[in-house]
DNA sequence: CAAACCGGTTTGTGATACAAACCATGCAGC
DNA sequence: GCTGCATGGTTTGTATCACAAACCGGTTTG
């Protein structure tokens, strides 16, 4: 029935996804610091968005120093969205007041 | 910064927190059968719930069998609102097109 | 009496979120 | 050049937890 994509639902995902969901790219440091976030955890979650293919990770080189960008992939938008809408469909359900279906 | 009750946000959970939100009562059967859950599955849910304090369980008789209702308790019934406004927060991030706080 | 069923609860386990420890590189002072 | 500290991440260890299978007390069926 109703499906909850797990890799996106997770808090943090959710929360790193909604974040790129409202720029273009963004580096590490920037969600670690704002998302409040240890390193470790954030770098274990984006390996997942990456590898479920919701988030596109691009190494540059910032001068010498190696430099991680995030961003969605239209898959990733595409997932996000419609997890938005799932969450909707749940929530409009608790307003009607049948029991039956 | 951006709490999500994890108690809440569990999607099998949040499922039944919705359910709950749309009925005065529920019981296990057609718990189980609507949200498609087995019955350990449900049940340990429903403790967490419970626990929690979202969640009032009502055992009484049905004729010889017992018989187990649940609804919402007011604490849950705030905390699942405050939840779905968080999430809203969460959204509506995602359309800001500034990266700055 | 046995077998199957009903309404749940308890138990075992595989997955996983998280932080601590680690690694590679850069830079400042000596 | 070497020592120590910072930056930008990744890997590892652990404690939690979702889930279903097994179980349980009672009931009805044969």
């Amino acid at each position: 029935m109703m499906e909850l994509d797990r890799i996106i639902h997770e808090p943090v995902r959710l929360q790193i996804m909604a974040t790129l969901g409202g720029v273009d790219t963004a580096d590490f440091k920037f969600l670690v610091s704002t998302l409040g976030l240890s390193k470790g955890n954030l770098s274990s979650h984006v390996d997942k968005l990456e590898a479920t293919g919701y988030v596109q990770v691009t190494k540059s080189f910032n001068g010498k120093i190696t430099y991680t960008q995030y961003a969605l992939t239209q898959k990733g938008r595409k997932a996000l969205e419609k997890h938005w809408m799932t969450l909707d469909k749940l929530r409009s359900a608790s307003k009607s007041k049948r029991k039956s279906e």
